[in-house]
DNA sequence: ACTTAAAATATTGTATACAATAATTGTTAA
DNA sequence: TTAACAATTATTGTATACAATATTTTAAGT
């Protein structure tokens, strides 16, 4: 929402956003105001602007007189989070299919999305396609020209990228492209419900896929974070 | 989301989200971090914090080196605001409708809230009606023990209030308290189908109430409006 | 009187200072 | 060695100072 917002916390928040989704910022990380004053050229006053966001969204968790820490969802809250992507993301699926239907939805962006992630897989770059596949949700949202949709989603992501980094084993198949294709065909097809269940199977299967059974695992430097 | 966090730039949160249910705020109106200072005990870095935070869920509008102000949404923000929200109550219900079905639910406080609007209507107590009917839908969304679906829903409520207060010209039918009586008769017949097109057209005659045909009216003193 | 421009005022954006609290380290005793 | 406690250090919570920007007021010219 913070569009024509005044400050620079706004890079604080993007740089966060961007050092999860990289899988650079592990989940129950630390973060100081003081240290992160160093990385970024701001004054402890703007890093803790962007924290206090951060914090409201989720993505980072502070208790009373402690640093903030990178969230470190439970295997409850990660069902949590899925359910509420479910909500919100049916949502954007209804809203599209309509958009589609009258002709006021252009595609071409996610379907060239699709070929890349398909591209991604097949070379193995892991990596890149988590990040790309975290970007298809929110480019769905996006696409449906409201903004406080697109703001309730935003924070899911991060949360999400979060959740599969301390339960998912490997990230290959943790967010099908094929479901992903499915998806778009299913809203192309102009079929409400067929495209209401791809996206909740979709997203049942994101969550099916994690492992809760796994311990979990905390580093404590970031130097070396944001790029 | 704000639960372990640290500090009081949550009672300006609270205090403003309030003052705005009770239309004591209206929307447009300028608030200056330094008069609020004498308002509440805390200095301007901790009403910052709060305004920070308003500005984040779309609440207070706010432009690089201009005081922020109430939001005002205009026709077409108000029926995103909607859309938003069928998205996102319309899963709250789904939740609902299974969780009553397996034993779930009490919604006895539910049902003594829709008592008491009944009773306020009766009586034309219509701005005790209005705040209660916007708890109400809060209230539905907290039975699903989801934070995040809870986070996602709170900024729209306010934010719907103030779209009422501009375009609804009697506020008695706005958001009827029959209609939340029929979603609730629908949550317990569970029937999906139904309760799904109970919400959605709950909150499209919401929308169909409003009067966009209206000049806005700012007001611009605020020594009285935080009780 | 009205408009325009300039000066004065007020308010925000950011940095920093200081007190309160937590985390860490070091010391002592079992 | 380990545990418990004290002293030290680091970090947060809040207030405040100062520069940059916006707003308002004043004054001059038409």
């Amino acid at each position: 929402m913070s569009t024509t917002l005044s400050t620079s916390s706004d890079d604080v928040v993007e740089v966060i956003f961007e050092a999860i989704l990289k899988k650079r910022l592990n989940p129950g990380v630390k973060l100081s105001e003081i240290s992160l004053q160093e990385e970024f050229g701001y004054s402890r006053s703007v890093i803790r602007q962007g924290f206090d966001r951060l914090v409201d969204s989720g993505v980072l968790i502070h208790k009373k007189n402690q640093s903030v820490r990178v969230a470190c969802p439970t295997e409850y809250e990660t069902k949590q989070i899925y359910e509420a992507r479910k909500a919100i993301e049916t949502g954007v699926i209804m809203i599209l299919v309509g958009k589609y239907h009258n002709k006021q939805l252009d595609l071409t962006e996610i379907d060239s999305m699709v070929s890349k992630e398909k591209q991604l897989h097949d070379s193995e770059e892991l990596a890149k396609l988590t990040r790309l596949s975290c970007d298809f949700h929110l480019t769905l949202a996006e696409l449906c020209d409201n903004k406080y949709l697109v703001e309730s989603l935003k924070p899911l992501i991060p949360l999400s990228a979060l959740a599969a980094s301390v339960y998912a084993d490997r990230e290959s198949n943790f967010c099908s492209f094929a479901e992903h294709q499915e998806l778009i065909e299913a809203i192309k097809s102009n079929n409400i419900k067929k495209a209401s269940e791809a996206i909740n199977v979709h997203l049942d299967h994101c969550v099916q896929s994690l492992n809760f059974g796994v311990q979990v695992k905390t580093k404590n430097s970031y130097s070396h974070i944001f790029n």
